[in-house]
DNA sequence: GAGTAATGAAGAAGATTACCCTAAAGGACA
DNA sequence: TGTCCTTTAGGGTAATCTTCTTCATTACTC
């Protein structure tokens, strides 16, 4: 017993297609009678109208596309969520892909949303992606006049929306912080120092210390892959220097840093301040529960949603790039003020 | 300049569309030298089939529906994540929505799903679908014959493919280890009261009460909802007995009690050990460190997920419930064994 | 006259809708 | 009161969305 169509119903009562589409419908072309007839039948036989063929016929499919590198890290997470509403509370559905970090994956995804499957896109770009510069898969998309919602990890070689955070400022503030709390050596920790995000908070900590008139030291700057020892790295980081501030550029960083630096007999805040990205739940349940930049994951979320909304709802509008500001949540992982 | 379909290409060749859909589908059937010229304009002007179309023609879409209840808690993104790893070996994309632990919500989304839109639905009920026993939305489903699985919240009501996790056990034996720990109260507490899952770890609870011979007591036994003060609660129960052992159904919940516990002056684990459900990021990097109940998240996700699609493929096998069996990871939060 | 190569026409997937047709009813007018 | 014209109720036709596939239909060649 497979789905039942309007074509069936129509042989059924021995009337033609249009005549059961308007019924079903309640059009008042139709009689009373057979109109409810229709629809009783209808009703008991649970019709629905097929989805794919109004798509085709609307040329719309009510659907979002969303691709994120990694569905592991909270900060993607809560971005999910905040899409999720805004695309919710206006009717859309999202259908939300993993790059895994990977070109080849985030192209096989654009090359599967593209061609009608989604009235838009909301992508932040896989690290691959952003190092190598490989812009193909966006550029097709961009060709293919599908509305693109571009965030958090952007590139300047495709014009569209953008919802950023305004990193290069947030590496800059966070460090100088550091430094009125009187740290010395502040060492900046990356798991995607190839990612135009890790570039920018790199290039706001090399301007704090410029302002600050301190040199840059680049053994104090450590980029390292899910791959690497990060307990191991840690090591020779502390053994450099006496290092009195940490910078962690995501949470889950944040909070191995705090284990491995208080696991080497480390007090935290008193030896060493340290600061972490993005707010979810670990930094605060952590001990000490650790300072860190949120970045308003759901806030940019529900901007993307509501700027692709806008676009698609209007193509010919000029491109927005909207900048949400991070701010600082202190707890206890920095040491108090001087 | 919109897309571009095989209709362009036929006026702008003067051919027709079968000649057109022939050409770009390298058939054998048309000459190679228009041929090639078709190919490279359909290359050039970026030609791609309409998915919509093609999902019309073939009554597929490889796509796959996935409803949970709350992204926001990490067993369900872990088990998203095993689901769309299977989903995407198997040339499958994934269409996820929340229901918010909302019937309507749930319902809502169900209705959109239904009709074409998705081959295959894998569903985590929501707690008020679950309370209320409403499952009118879920019978539709079942009388559209479109495959369905559930998963950890499931429903007896609904026969189809399941995917469970061995609750009543992990209550169980969970129990048990507090008790063969020298616990003599242990208190339960839960944010899921209402659902399946919370039920049948309380009764896997009792059971073990029952076995060493212990009374039942509900006020060691405490349902909360997100709008309580669970600090407040806490109080209470910690006032009433002695508690020396605590279990707690999620992993945000079970953070939460180790604080409070902890901010009142209690040992953890000396005076009182703790156990939570849900194997996550946070429980590791407390302090002490989580013993955890783990339901192997992702890899419910594949199972679903694998269930799933040989479903697609094989309406008619019989259902089959898979049960996965819970592991407990013992780490800090628990003393020794005596 | 048969075989082959190259192309086109038509139908199918499922639904909507603008437009067309038919019959009966209503109204006007001599 | 009978005839003619106009409405309108009720329903059907066919186009449309895009693609693929099966079955012709040509025009050659041997």
């Amino acid at each position: 017993m497979k789905k039942i169509t309007l074509k069936d119903i129509a042989l059924y009562f021995h009337v033609s297609i249009s005549t059961v589409s308007k019924a079903v419908n309640d059009s008042h072309e139709i009689s009373r009678e057979l109109k409810q007839r229709i629809q009783e039948y209808a009703k008991a036989n649970h019709y629905k109208p097929n989805k794919l063929a109004l798509n085709l016929l609307n040329r719309s499919t009510k659907t979002i596309g969303v691709i994120v590198p990694n569905i592991l890290n909270y900060f993607f997470v809560q971005v999910l969520y905040g899409i999720e509403k805004v695309a919710n509370e206006n009717g859309y559905n999202i259908i939300s892909c993993i790059s895994d970090e990977s070109y080849e994956k985030e192209s096989k995804t654009l090359e599967f949303l593209d061609s009608g499957t989604v009235d838009g896109l909301i992508i932040s770009l896989a690290e691959e992606t952003q190092v190598k510069e490989r812009m193909e898969g966006l550029r097709e998309i961009m060709e293919s006049q599908i509305p693109l919602v571009l965030f958090d990890r952007v590139s300047d070689l495709i014009d569209c929306d953008k919802v950023i955070v305004d990193d290069f400022e947030a590496g800059y503030k966070t460090t100088k912080y550091f430094f009125n709390l009187g740290c010395k050596n502040v060492a900046f920790v990356s798991p995607i120092g190839n990612s135009s995000v890790g570039k920018l908070r790199l290039a706001g900590y090399k301007k704090a210390l410029d302002e600050a008139g301190r040199p840059y030291d680049d053994r104090l700057v450590v980029n390292f892959t899910a791959k690497d020892d990060l307990d191991l790295i840690m090591s020779f980081l502390l053994n450099y220097k006496t290092i009195d501030g940490i910078l962690g550029l995501d949470e889950i960083t944040a909070v191995k840093i705090l284990h491995i630096v208080k696991s080497r007999g480390y007090n935290v805040p008193k030896d060493v301040s340290i600061v972490g990205f993005t707010n979810g739940q670990l930094s605060q349940y952590v001990t000490p529960s650790l300072t860190m930049v949120s970045q308003h994951g759901k806030f940019i979320g529900e901007k993307a949603a509501e700027l692709l909304i806008k676009r698609i709802q209007n193509p010919d509008i000029p491109f927005e790039t909207k900048v949400v500001k991070t701010s600082l949540l202190v707890r206890d992982s920095t040491k108090k003020l001087q």
